[in-house]
DNA sequence: AATAGCGGGTTTGTAGTGCAAACTAGTTTG
DNA sequence: CAAACTAGTTTGCACTACAAACCCGCTATT
């Protein structure tokens, strides 16, 4: 196998799906953002972004912190460390490839 | 949204999935090539090779030719102009995500 | 002439995943 | 107080990737 196909087969799938992908992107440059923010920016619907969010939270690539703005519920999300890496790490397996 | 994110959520889902990368990657180069060339490149098995070749035909992309080398059956794969197309616009969608 | 093994794949079974619809819990509005 | 709204989560389903099992014709073996 050559360094471009091997770069192609270790992509890493967590961030490799788009829904997560735009998640992602959209965290990286910024200290953290709320759900609704992301909702919004990805017109993905709630679902689907939760279930994208839940992923990356179990895979350890975002924190999720459930505040309050007054007496509505807030979610505020933010890329960990390990999720920052992950992401560096992905598009330089992209470059890599292409 | 924005356009990082649009490039981001129309990449093609056939063409984005890595095994099937691999497979449009390797086929882009050349004109043709055969099952077991692409077995040994890819080092994926045969049932996972065989199925995204089949979802890769089934979507316009690849053309699969059974011939014979002599009494041996031989599988010849190769790039549609609609293949070629996509994996193109893949790579554009690409450079415009990141 | 059975049979065992191999080359070249395809089919099948299953676990995992993405998606939207339905639901939950609480808040505000009429 | 009921209806509607906010901010998400859970559920159910359809699809998909994956590997194991299978298939089929050929060749070598006993």
């Amino acid at each position: 196998m050559n360094e471009q196909l091997r770069a192609i087969s270790e992509l890493d799938r967590v961030i490799h799906e788009p829904g997560r992908l735009m998640i992602v992107a959209l965290l990286w440059p910024v200290k953290e953002c709320d759900f609704l923010y992301l909702l919004n920016a990805t017109e993905m619907n709630k679902g689907n972004l939760s279930s994208h969010l839940a992923r990356l939270e179990e895979a350890g690539y975002v924190e999720i912190e459930k505040t309050y703005r007054g007496k509505v519920p807030r979610t505020l999300l933010r890329l960990t460390r390990k999720g920052r890496t992950a992401f560096d790490q992905y598009r330089k397996g992209l470059k890599a490839a292409f």
